[in-house]
DNA sequence: AATTAGTACGTTATAATATAACATAATCAC
DNA sequence: GTGATTATGTTATATTATAACGTACTAATT
């Protein structure tokens, strides 16, 4: 049988190849935004790739210090901007709960997602699950309410932070 | 057969008795607070009173300038630490894409509630729709994720605001 | 009633997150 | 290349939230 990380997505995989999970999610935004005609440019992409260090979510006065650690030196509305940017082209999102930025798993594709926050390491796990995004359509539809977006963050502990 | 207001949250019904809403959630959370041994103190009570003056959620300091208005004239910590206690209490929700404050529809019952926001007209109205709670549950132990709190809140148009 | 412990509130200062407004620079369309 | 558009720089400020410490109230104990 398999083992407890067989189908877990990547954020709650411990060994999994991260530096690979950076460069698909760099390539596939360089595509889509071509594609779109948005453009990426040098500031926009350095801040997607700091979002994508890790699969904690970052907050916008960590990717200003980052940014000034390179020897750019922006102010807040700069980073704002970036932010502001990937998040219209859907390269990332937002996580209410902490006030924080996390990369998108599936950018070309329209979904709502939901995001498992884990409380002890930080890590956040984006999973598209057709059973809740629906129940919370059909819950909308009941009540004549037009969805817009669906925000659902779950916080908990993951797997790699309970006792076996 | 019933009209569009037929089963629809009180939030969500225009012509609902809102006088009624406020004092059944006062008298509720002072029997709560009484049989819990916690102290539901006046200016606990005015922070309450104040976020239930209306469905759509509060803002910390639109509470402070309502109990400045009233002739207190308290500063942040003190209204945060009210609102920490209601929230405790779980007397009121705090809704996160909002930085606000709502009331709870059912503060006698654990739950998890979802959030529906209006965009337009501000009103948030609470459900708890086992589907969508037991969509979640489910998916996170399919994740062997522990859950230990559920936030949903899905933006877009309510009843009231979107053309028949 | 005085003592004491615990809780709630007052007060000052500051942290953390985010945006308004306007100037300059880079890029694009023609 | 010129002008329009878009992106970034810059200054200032708004909004949300908390740290730290002091005082006052409450409740139980003697
Ligand atoms: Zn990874
Ligand atoms: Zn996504
Ligand atoms: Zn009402
Ligand atoms: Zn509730």
């Amino acid at each position: 049988m398999a083992g407890k990380e067989g189908n877990l997505p990547a954020a709650m995989r411990l060994g999994h190849d991260h530096a690979r999970c950076i460069e698909e999610a760099m390539t596939l935004a360089a595509e889509l935004c071509a594609r779109r005609g948005a453009r990426l440019t040098e500031l926009r992409r350095a801040v997607l790739e700091f979002v994508w260090q890790s699969h904690a979510p970052l907050g916008a006065y960590a990717i200003l210090d980052m940014l000034s650690a390179e020897g750019r030196k922006p102010m807040p509305p700069t980073v704002y901007r970036a932010l502001d940017f990937l998040l219209q082209q859907k390269l990332i999102h937002r996580i209410a709960s902490l006030n924080a930025y996390i990369g998108c798993i599936d950018p070309g594709r329209p979904h709502s997602g939901q995001h498992l926050i884990c409380r002890l390491c930080g890590t956040v796990a984006e999973v598209d699950e057709e059973a809740i995004s629906g129940a919370i359509a059909a819950s909308a539809r009941d009540l004549q309410f037009s969805v817009e977006h669906q925000t659902v963050e779950v916080t908990g502990i993951c797997v790699n932070c309970v006792p076996d």
